[in-house]
RNA sequence: GCCCCUAUAACCCAAUGGCAGAGGUAGACGACUUAAAAUCGUUUCAGUGUCGGUUCGAGUCCGACUAGGGGCACCA
C-alpha cells in the first residue's frame, strides 16, 4: 500500500488499508445485499444505478455516481426493506471496436478485461450491488432478448427499413440516431456529420410521442424538471392543420402543414424542401415549368448539390442567409384560390411535416427574410400593432385581430385559427394536425461489436424474421475479419455466417450484416436483472410485477434525453405487448453531477486528470466516499480542487476513536447505570429525527454534517463528565456507525463490531426516534421592534400570546428601542416571537 | 434570439417567510511534545450579486437587471 495520511502508526489502531482489508472477506461470506432470497418478507424498493461502459478501470465520476446510489440503496436496506441493487456492463459499443483496431485485440477479451478490472474495483469500492445479478449486454445470453424484443417490435410493424437520408458520421464510418447528433457534431468523436442516402432499420418511436410527452406529467415532481424539459422540447409537439394545395399541372394536391392556419390568406408563395422527392418531381418536367424550364432544371440541381453538401453545422447556423431557386410552378390557395409561386429552399426540412409550407412573410420571420431578398409579396393579415414588416424587417408575431382576410376579419388569432380549420374542413382541404420534431429512432449501425439483426434477406420472400428457436444469432469470431470502419459491416465478410438458407423457402438467403444501436441493450436492461439467467423468457413476469418499475434511478444527466426516452419508449411497447403492468421504468430520478478539476472536467489532453486509484490509495475507499455525498447536493458539479478528502478521513477517525473510546471503558469494566447522559439522549433524538429526511431529501450533504454534529456532541460527553461508558454515548455511537454505514462502510463496520455486535452494520436497521425527547418544555422566545431584535428570554412552550405580549412589553431592552415612538401593530407568535412595529 | 437553474464568510456549503451559521476546508491562538506531525480545545471572518416591490418581518415570495452554468435554436 502507498503511503498515507492516515498513518498506521495512529496510537489508537486507526488505518483504513487495514480494515478494508478485513472487512472485505467478511462481507464476501455475509452477502447482506443479496436481494433474491426465498421467503424475504420485507417490503421491496428497487434501486437502480446506470450501468457502466467498460472502456477502462472506474474513474472518478464512476465513483461519484456510485457512491451517491450507494448512499440511496444502503439507506433503504438500514430502514428494512429489501432492496434489489443491480449491477452490469452496458458492453457493447465502438471503444472495443477501435481498440481492436488500433492495437490488435479482440473486442471481446478487451471488453471482459474491462468488466473484470471495473467488477473489483466496484467490491474495493463496497458497492452494495448484488453480485448474483450481473449481466452483460454482449453475453448471447443478453442479446438474444435484444433479438427478441426486434422480432416482437417488428411483428408489431414497430420495426420497419426505409432508404432515407439519415446522419452519418465520416469517422465512425457508421449511421447515427437523431438523438446522437449534438449541435451538428457526432456525439461520440465530435466529426461533422453529414446526411447519406441509406436504407436502414428504424424504431417506431414517434407512434408513441404523445403518450411519450404526455406521460411527463405523472414524474413531476420525481423528476428533475430540468430533464422533464428537455424531453419535452425534444420531443416538440406542435398542434395545426394540415392544408391541401392544389398544384397546377399535378394530379395530386401538395399538403402542408402550419400551426398558423389563421394567416392563409396572408400565404403569398410556397417553399418546398429541396433534398424532398416532391421537389424533385416539380422539376422533372420541363414542359410544366414557367419560362425556360430547362434553366430551371440546371438552377434547382445546382441549388441542391450545395444543399447536400453542407453540413448540419452550417444549416443550423440561424444568422445565414437565406437561399433558394424558383421552381417555376404555381399552387392555389385554397382559401381564396390565390396563385401562388413555388420556391425551394433548405430552410424547409424534408422530413418535418410534408416537406413544404405556406409562406406567410408578414407573421413570420424565416418567411420574411425570404421574401425580402427575393422581392416576394408580403401581406399583413393580422393587426398586432406593430410596425409594417417589409419596413422593419420584423415579421409581426404578436396577437392581433384578422384582416384583409374575407370572413377572417374581426376574429381573434385563437378564434381565427379553429375557423380557419373548420372552413377548410368543410370544403375538404385541411384538418387539424399536429406534428412532432421528434423522428423515428435509426437503430441500425455497420459496426461489428453489437447485437446482430436477426433478418434474413431472401430474394423471393424478402425479408424473414430469424424463427425464435434459432435465436440467438450470435456474432461471428471477429477473428480474421476486417472491423476496420469502411461504410458497410464487417460482418457482410463473414461468409460462413452470412450465407443460410431462407427460413420459408430454403432458397439460399443471407443475414441482414448490421448490428443494433447499443441503446436498444441498454432501454430494458434494468428488466433482465430480474431474472439475469434465464434462457425461457427476457425477463420473468413473476419476477417484474414483484420488483419493478425501478423505485429508484441514479445516473448522470447526459442520458436525460437519449437513454431515458428510448427506455421509456421500450416500457410502453411492453406495456402494450402485455408483458409489463406499468408505463413508466423510472418512478424517481436522481441525476447526479460531474466531477471537475479547477473548474474543468478532468481530461488527461487537460492535464487536470485525477486517477481515482491515487485517491484511494492515498486516502482510502470510505474517504472518497465521503467526500462524494459531503461536497455539497449531488446533482451538483464537484470540483475536487474545492474539496478536502484529507477533511473527510480525518473526521471518519474522529468517529472511530469514539467506538475504540467505548470498547476501552468497557473493556476496564467501567461501571454502567441508568439510561444514560440526557443530553446526549436528546442529541441522539434529534439527529434521528433529521438524518432520515435528508437523505431521503437527497441532501446527502447536510446528512453527513448531522452526523458530524452528533460526534461532536459525544466526543465532548466522553471527554467530560460523562465519559464513554456512559449508555446513552454507547448508544449514539451505535447509531452514528449506522448512519455512517451509507458513506464509510468500512469504518462503520469497524466501529460496530468494537461495539460489541456482530458483523453487519448494514443491516442493523436504524432506531427509531424517542419523541419523548423531542418535547420541549421551554423555548427561547424573540422580541422584535420593526423586525430588529431586541431582546430574548426562555419561556415556557404553551404560553400565551397575552402572556407573552406582556412579557415583551416588560423588558427594559424593549421599551427602551420603541423609546418615544407610537406603537402600530404588535405581532405575536406565541410561543416563538413577538415583532412591535412603530410609526 | 428563446427558456430554465444558480448567486450566503477567504473557499465548499446550511438555514418550514421569524435570532443569517448546521457542518467542513483554510487561517490564528492555546494545550500536549525536546520539537514537529497527529490529536484536543478556543477563535477571526458575511447581513445573503444589484435595484425595486409585497409583508409586522424577506437569504427565502414577486419584478427588473448583472454574472456564471445548462437546455433549445430555420421543426413551418
Amino acid at each position: 500500500m502507498s503511503e498515507s495520511t492516515q498513518t498506521p502508526a495512529d496510537e489508537t489502531g486507526y488505518s483504513v488499508f487495514d480494515i478494508q482489508d478485513k472487512w472485505l472477506p467478511v462481507w464476501d461470506e455475509l452477502r447482506p445485499f443479496a436481494s433474491g432470497k426465498a421467503g424475504d418478507t420485507r417490503p421491496k424498493k428497487y434501486v437502480l444505478d446506470m450501468f457502466p461502459y467498460p472502456s477502462g478501470d472506474l474513474h472518478m465520476g464512476h465513483a461519484e455516481a456510485y457512491a451517491l446510489g450507494d448512499v440511496v440503496a444502503r439507506y433503504w436496506v438500514q430502514k428494512g426493506f429489501n432492496v434489489l441493487h443491480p449491477i452490469g456492463w452496458d458492453a457493447f459499443g465502438l471503444p472495443a471496436e477501435n481498440a481492436a483496431i488500433k492495437r490488435g485485440l479482440d473486442p471481446r477479451g478487451w471488453t471482459y478485461d474491462n468488466i473484470e478490472q471495473q467488477r473489483s474495483s466496484m467490491r474495493r469500492y463496497a458497492c452494495s450491488f448484488d453480485w448474483d445479478r450481473v449481466i452483460r449486454t454482449c453475453d448471447p445470453i443478453y442479446y438474444r432478448w435484444n433479438q427478441w424484443l426486434f422480432l416482437e417490435f417488428y411483428n408489431k410493424g414497430l420495426a420497419y427499413r426505409k432508404n432515407s437520408m439519415v446522419n452519418w458520421c465520416p469517422s465512425c464510418q457508421t449511421v447515427l440516431a437523431n438523438e446522437q447528433v449534438v449541435g451538428g457534431l457526432c456525439e461520440r468523436c465530435d466529426s461533422a456529420v453529414t446526411k447519406k442516402a441509406l436504407t436502414q432499420w428504424f424504431f417506431k418511436v414517434t407512434e408513441y410521442a404523445d403518450r411519450l410527452l404526455d406521460d411527463l406529467d405523472s414524474l413531476e415532481g420525481n423528476w428533475p424538471s430540468k430533464v422533464l424539459t428537455m424531453q419535452r422540447n425534444w420531443i416538440g409537439r406542435s398542434n395545426g392543420a394540415d392544408v391541401k394545395f392544389v398544384v397546377e399541372g399535378r394530379d395530386e394536391p401538395v399538403i402542408v402543414y402550419t400551426t398558423r392556419p389563421d394567416t392563409l390568406f396572408g400565404a403569398t408563395f410556397m417553399v418546398v424542401a429541396p433534398d424532398s422527392a416532391l421537389a424533385a418531381e416539380l422539376v422533372s418536367d420541363a414542359s410544366l415549368l414557367e419560362g425556360d424550364g430547362n434553366s430551371i432544371q440546371t438552377a434547382f440541381a445546382e441549388y441542391l448539390d450545395g444543399v447536400k453538401k453542407a453540413n448540419d453545422i452550417e444549416r443550423l447556423a440561424t444568422d445565414r442567409p437565406k437561399s433558394g431557386v424558383f421552381l417555376g410552378r404555381y399552387a392555389i390557395n385554397p382559401i381564396n384560390g390565390e396563385r401562388l409561386p413555388i420556391w425551394t429552399a433548405d430552410y424547409v426540412l424534408a422530413d418535418y411535416g410534408h416537406g413544404a409550407i405556406m409562406a406567410v412573410p408578414a407573421h413570420d420571420q424565416r418567411d420574411l427574410d425570404f421574401a425580402r431578398k427575393f422581392g416576394l409579396p408580403v401581406r399583413v393579415v393580422l393587426e398586432t400593432g406593430e410596425a409594417d414588416p417589409i419596413e422593419t424587417g420584423l415579421a409581426a408575431a404578436g396577437d392581433g385581430v384578422l384582416v384583409n382576410s374575407g370572413p377572417l376579419n374581426g376574429l381573434e388569432k385563437a378564434e381565427a385559427i379553429n375557423a380557419a380549420i373548420t372552413f377548410l374542413s368543410k370544403e375538404g382541404n385541411g384538418e387539424a394536425a399536429k406534428n412532432f420534431r421528434l423522428r423515428d429512432w435509426l437503430i441500425s449501425r455497420q459496426r461489428y461489436w453489437g447485437t446482430p439483426i436477426p433478418i434474413i434477406h431472401c430474394d423471393s420472400c424478402g425479408e424473414i424474421p430469424v424463427p425464435a428457436d434459432q435465436l440467438p444469432v450470435e456474432l461471428p469470431a471477429a477473428e480474421g475479419l476486417d472491423l476496420s470502419p469502411k461504410g458497410t459491416s464487417p460482418l457482410g465478410a463473414a461468409t460462413d455466417w452470412v450465407n443460410v438458407p431462407c427460413p420459408k423457402c430454403g432458397a439460399p438467403a443471407k443475414r441482414d450484416t448490421d448490428t443494433m444501436d447499443t441503446f436498444v441493450d441498454s432501454s430494458w436492461y434494468f428488466l433482465r436483472y430480474l431474472s439475469p439467467n434465464s434462457t425461457d423468457v427476457a425477463f420473468d413476469p413473476a419476477e417484474a410485477a414483484a420488483w419493478a418499475p425501478v423505485d429508484q434511478y441514479v445516473g448522470g444527466v447526459t442520458h436525460a434525453i437519449l437513454h431515458l426516452l428510448y427506455a421509456r419508449f421500450f416500457t410502453k411497447v411492453l406495456f402494450d405487448l402485455g408483458h409489463v403492468n406499468f408505463e413508466e421504468p423510472f418512478t424517481r430520478l436522481l441525476n447526479q453531477g460531474m466531477v471537475l478539476m479547477n473548474g474543468s472536467a478532468m481530461s488527461k489532453s487537460r492535464g487536470n486528470l485525477v486517477r481515482l486509484s491515487d485517491q484511494l490509495d492515498e486516502h482510502g475507499v470510505d474517504a472518497i466516499r465521503l467526500t462524494m455525498a459531503f461536497a455539497g447536493p449531488p446533482e451538483d458539479d464537484i470540483d475536487w480542487a474545492d474539496v478536502s478528502p484529507a477533511g473527510s478521513a480525518k473526521f471518519l477517525a474522529r468517529a472511530w476513536r469514539l467506538a475504540n473510546d467505548v470498547e476501552a471503558s468497557r473493556n476496564i469494566g467501567a461501571s454502567v447505570s441508568g439510561s444514560g447522559d440526557a443530553a446526549v439522549r436528546k442529541a441522539l433524538a434529534l439527529f434521528l429525527r433529521d438524518f432520515s429526511a435528508n437523505i431521503e431529501n437527497f441532501k446527502f450533504n447536510v446528512g453527513v454534517a448531522k452526523v458530524m454534529e452528533l460526534v461532536n456532541v459525544v466526543r465532548k460527553a466522553i471527554d467530560g463528565s460523562v465519559g464513554a461508558a456512559d449508555p446513552a454515548v454507547h448508544e449514539a455511537v451505535e447509531e452514528i456507525a449506522k448512519a455512517l454505514s451509507l458513506f464509510a462502510p468500512y469504518t462503520a463496520e469497524d466501529m460496530w463490531v468494537k461495539l460489541g455486535n456482530q458483523p453487519g452494520v448494514a443491516l442493523a436497521g436504524f432506531r427509531v426516534a424517542d419523541e419523548s425527547l423531542l418535547v420541549e418544555n421551554s423555548i427561547v422566545a424573540v422580541v422584535q421592534v420593526d423586525g430588529k431584535l431586541r431582546d430574548k428570554f426562555e419561556v415556557p412552550v404553551d404560553i400565551s400570546e397575552d402572556a407573552l405580549r406582556q412579557l415583551a412589553f416588560d423588558s427594559a431592552l424593549v421599551t427602551r428601542a420603541i423609546g418615544d415612538k407610537t406603537v402600530a401593530n404588535v405581532i405575536v407568535r406565541a410561543p416563538k416571537l413577538v415583532n412591535i412595529a412603530t410609526k
